[in-house]
DNA sequence: TAGGCTTGCTAACGCTCGTTAGCAAAAAAA
DNA sequence: TTTTTTTGCTAACGAGCGTTAGCAAGCCTA
């Protein structure tokens, strides 16, 4: 039994460190070189745990968008509830995933560009889709007269908009609660600003 | 007097097409040779007009830096009226910096990073003063019971988030008008989508 | 017409890039 | 114990990078 296991595989602990990296400088300007000074390796060894450079960049990029999936699906599948409440439960686990983690979160939302097909590709329908889940949610409460807005569709990507911002500014050490920021910033989102 | 006068001077060709590879590639991966083979010059040719790659993008980004204070100081110096009506003058014109070059925007946002010190550092210090300036007028609308809000400094970073993603999703020629996207915006922001 | 700036070319510089081959030590499996 | 797999190293590959030097042709000014 060897005294100090890792706490993650060499894999995930390259996985974590390309994640930063990527997210501090792009993904076009972090080398591998780079990546394995901090991780503790030589650049070549790099390659007996990762076969390339974008692979990392995929796994990264498609593990978020299962969690965005996976999280978008079991807030909003209890049917029993209002629209405007089930929007407000699908806002709040997207913005919990994002402050889960944030690194992952600018990778996810910046560098898929450098995907290359037809992984790229993929990625765009993935997120088309996850997008038409929130223009659905939107459109149904407006239906049903839980929500006004002279237009869902616009009104559901500014929705996201708002929130995907976020990683940006979010730190972990700050104040708020992810829990906090995610309520507050539903309550904005659907209250507004004015008071009335 | 020549028959074919460019219509912009090659300089402002080349920040242009420089501008429009930043966004769809990323600082990084767009090269001097590639940036040459748009403009229809040689690599070598591009440094008869400009004196590195960043100095490209050190041009695009503090340009737009003066345009958004710009915007926003036209936008908010009529001190007659309600605040709350001077922020929601304010979004409209950051909104309309925004889609009056998108390209541009995006650059604005995003790759800002690879500028290397000072500029980066004198950036991020133009950056902060402008958020500072809407910060202001959410906290005054709030003192003067015109917003609601919990966390003014809070809201002002949201506000200012949900107009930020636009450059990923506006495109030129879709159905509205950058005066529309901008009152829809300012809208729904600061109405919020429920309905009350 | 002469001189100097502007614009563009070709060729090359030193450097870094992602990746691979080949090998050695350690760890795990048999 | 022997064998196999995992992990890591060094060295190097071909390619592309930003940039520069040196030169030629065209243009404006005098």
């Amino acid at each position: 039994m060897s005294v100090a296991a890792p706490l993650r595989s060499r894999k995930a602990q390259i996985d974590g460190t390309a994640t930063a990296l990527f997210r501090a400088q792009g993904f076009a300007a972090t080398s591998m070189r780079e990546l394995a000074l901090a991780v503790g390796l030589e650049a070549g060894s790099l390659y007996s745990h990762v076969r390339s450079k974008e692979e990392i960049l995929h796994r990264v990029c498609f593990g978020l968008a299962e969690d965005f999936f996976a999280a978008f699906a079991a807030a909003t599948t209890d049917d029993g509830q209002p629209v405007a409440q089930r929007l407000r439960q699908a806002i709040e686990a997207h913005v919990r995933v994002l402050t889960q983690d944030v690194a992952a979160s600018t990778v996810f939302l910046h560098e898929w560009r450098h995907l290359s097909e037809p992984a790229r590709t993929e990625f765009v329908t993935l997120r088309d889709r996850y997008e038409a889940g929130f223009r659905a949610l939107v459109q149904q409460g407006t239906a049903a007269g839980e929500l006004h807005c002279p237009d869902p569709a616009f009104a559901a990507l500014t929705l996201l908009a708002s929130l995907n911002w976020l990683p940006t500014w979010y730190r972990p050490d700050g104040k708020l609660t992810p829990d906090e920021v995610a309520h507050r910033l539903a309550e904005q989102l659907l209250g507004g600003l004015l008071f009335q």
